[in-house]
DNA sequence: TGCATCAAGTTCCATTTTGGAACTATAGGG
DNA sequence: CCCTATAGTTCCAAAATGGAACTTGATGCA
């Protein structure tokens, strides 16, 4: 199966994975999210090649998590910001942050910390249950077939 | 830059993706959440070739994230399953499922739903401050260079 | 006028990675 | 003796990537 198929399938993963799911995409998406706007920046900052770099801005772009936007005329400039559909997915750099902050880290600690501006402290970020508020992991939750696979079986 | 030298860089993200930011591996860790064990299983859920599903599950192996493990002997036979270092991944995996099922969802809805065994409710999972508990997006947080940049250039 | 610089790409080619399909190893069973 | 099962490995053509140079449109400045 081509990788550029796997988009296809019944599944929120791989379909999100066709979209970020990419060596450098995500490497791209940090910058966006610590600020970075320009080509050369993320040219830059990455150490990525031109030639992939505009490849992947632009299919960020096509598929609405980026907005190319101009910033100056003559000569025309873009820059890349993120949209609301790709400021949601804080969750997934930061998730990849934190677990990379508790076994990836080096001796000195992480590079980045981040402060919750509502109470100003530096925090990770955990996941919770949108019900009752309780921090979960793996072994609390349990996968069952949702909607899409129970219609698409008459079950 | 090749892609093998990222994990080098003094990023926290740039160093887990070079164990999980390929484009099968997350699939793989996405069933192997769902419970999947066997290489077989593996391979005929997902449509990766053989010669790749080995070389991700060695890769995920050699990094602690799955342990193989003897189930049989005559003919020896292995299974593959999720370490607490794999386990601790959730996050990421279900936030990818979020923004999936948010963003990417076919108009039957999300294929898979996730039950929270304590409260029993079917229930999508949130990032929350790790003190003060407030569900947090992208705009809450401020990020800055944390101890690792600090020390490193003296500031 | 002529030349340098800047920013955002694009083009070209050699190297690396991947997909596809067939093959190997070890054992049980008929 | 041959079929099946499971977990791989081998080989080659096709696709993706890295690296470096080139392009485009404009400003500055000698």
């Amino acid at each position: 199966m081509r990788w550029s198929e796997v988009g296809k399938l019944d599944c929120t993963i791989a379909r999100t994975l066709s979209v970020i799911g990419d060596r450098w995409t995500l490497l791209v998406l940090r910058d966006a999210f610590l600020g970075t706007r320009r080509f050369e920046a993320f040219q830059a900052s990455l150490g990525i090649t031109r030639h992939r770099l505009a490849d992947r801005l632009g299919k960020l772009v096509r598929h609405g998590v980026l907005r190319r936007e101009r910033y100056q005329d003559r000569p025309r400039r873009f820059e890349y910001r993120l949209t609301e559909k790709g400021l949601d997915l804080y969750a997934v750099v930061v998730s990849i942050a934190g677990w990379g902050d508790r076994h990836m880290a080096g001796r000195k600690g992480p590079p980045v910390e981040r402060v919750h501006r509502r109470c100003g402290r530096v925090a990770a970020l955990r996941l919770t249950c949108e019900h009752c508020g309780e921090p979960v992991t793996a072994r609390d939750m349990q996968a069952r077939p949702g909607p899409a696979y129970r219609l698409e079986d008459g079950r």
